[in-house]
DNA sequence: TCGTTTATGTCAGCCATGTTGACTTATCTT
DNA sequence: AAGATAAGTCAACATGGCTGACATAAACGA
């Protein structure tokens, strides 16, 4: 299975929007893959800082950066089912159910079945959470502000734009509905609550 | 320690740069702290699908996500040290060796005495690494140009920009000094080859 | 009403990858 | 010769992914 024999010659199938992988200057080309390459490390050491300051906090609480994106979204997007923070996540159930349990027997968060469908456990922060959410962003909030304030005034729109378009074409929808939908319950697919 | 029953009244401690965490309309503050949150939500969807493609080929190899971060420094820096992959990685020489290991024994990646000092043992990918290392890059290069393109002509400064100020200010010089040294040596201290 | 699907939860075990601590060897430096 | 440095190793442990198998409750469809 997948030898790795052949020198490279065939472009291995890309995310989904299949361009050209550079090699061969066409087109309008404007960035060489040496400069692409930069940008891959450069995204690497900023995720890997963006995610050093809230993970020493968490270990002061016994919990891990697991627990922390479960209790982001449940704090920023409250309201949320489980299947939809499945989703957010891309983890299994089995994975999430250990640190939502945690973050539930700890008083971080707590459940309510849904109103129109009782089968669903919808997922809110308790006041701790809403705390300890807030705490855990706060230096990460500072870091974005900065590093958009330095990148300069047409960075705040250029950065956003180039997020999202690193996420896989087809969940770009669905992002853009979680980040629409703040605080309140999430998207809900269409019952008999309002839309 | 870490109580968090206080309602955040104090700024907890930045990142580095120490600005206002916003909260307090200060200053020329640009975004607000919905804004902010955007940001850091696209960021982890952005990095979850930008890890997608070469996880799954990793995976017909018997590698993971680490084995990907050792073997693309090793190649694009190669001859670097084991320090310095441990100072980039940022973590235990005990972790990392594991995975280096694997990639040694496997045929990726191999090692040589240094001839300034002996002691350190410089790594260098085989081909059947690069291979691999770019095989690996691929998908996540061709996801990089795209989301360039698609963030616009003015994106690739601003988002450069941004990038290297998301790193920790402290780092900034030695990330710097290490995207610099391409294939060749990574910046060696100072002895006796040459600047 | 009955059978199926859906949402959630759970048990059990495995794997990848991070951690700490202790210690060895080779080599360089002073 | 002594001490510092680069690298490697052993052992134990924690976190957070995974698969597979099942259980329960509620909704839905025929």
């Amino acid at each position: 299975m997948t030898d790795l024999n052949e020198p490279m010659t065939q472009v291995p199938k890309p995310a989904e929007t299949a361009r050209r992988s550079d090699g061969g200057s066409r087109e309008k080309e404007a960035l060489p893959e040496a400069k692409l390459v930069e940008y891959a490390e450069l995204l690497f050491f900023a995720y890997r800082d963006f995610t050093r300051d809230p993970d020493a906090i968490l270990k002061d609480f016994g919990f891990g950066r697991a627990h922390h994106r479960v209790l982001h979204f449940v704090n920023r997007h409250s309201g949320l089912r489980v299947v939809d923070l499945l989703d957010i996540l891309t983890i299994t159930k089995q994975s999430l159910s250990r640190v939502l349990k945690q973050l539930i027997d700890k008083g971080y968060i707590v459940q309510q079945a849904g109103s129109a469908d009782r089968r669903e456990r919808l997922l809110y922060p308790t006041d701790k959470g809403r705390m300890l959410a807030e705490r855990l962003a706060a230096p990460q909030l500072v870091r974005l502000a900065d590093a958009l304030h330095a990148a300069g005034p047409g960075a705040e729109v250029a950065v956003r734009d180039f997020l999202e378009a690193m996420v896989n074409a087809e969940d770009r929808p669905k992002v853009s509905s979680i980040m629409a939908a703040s605080p309140r319950p999430l998207k809900r697919r269409d019952k008999e609550e309002g839309a």
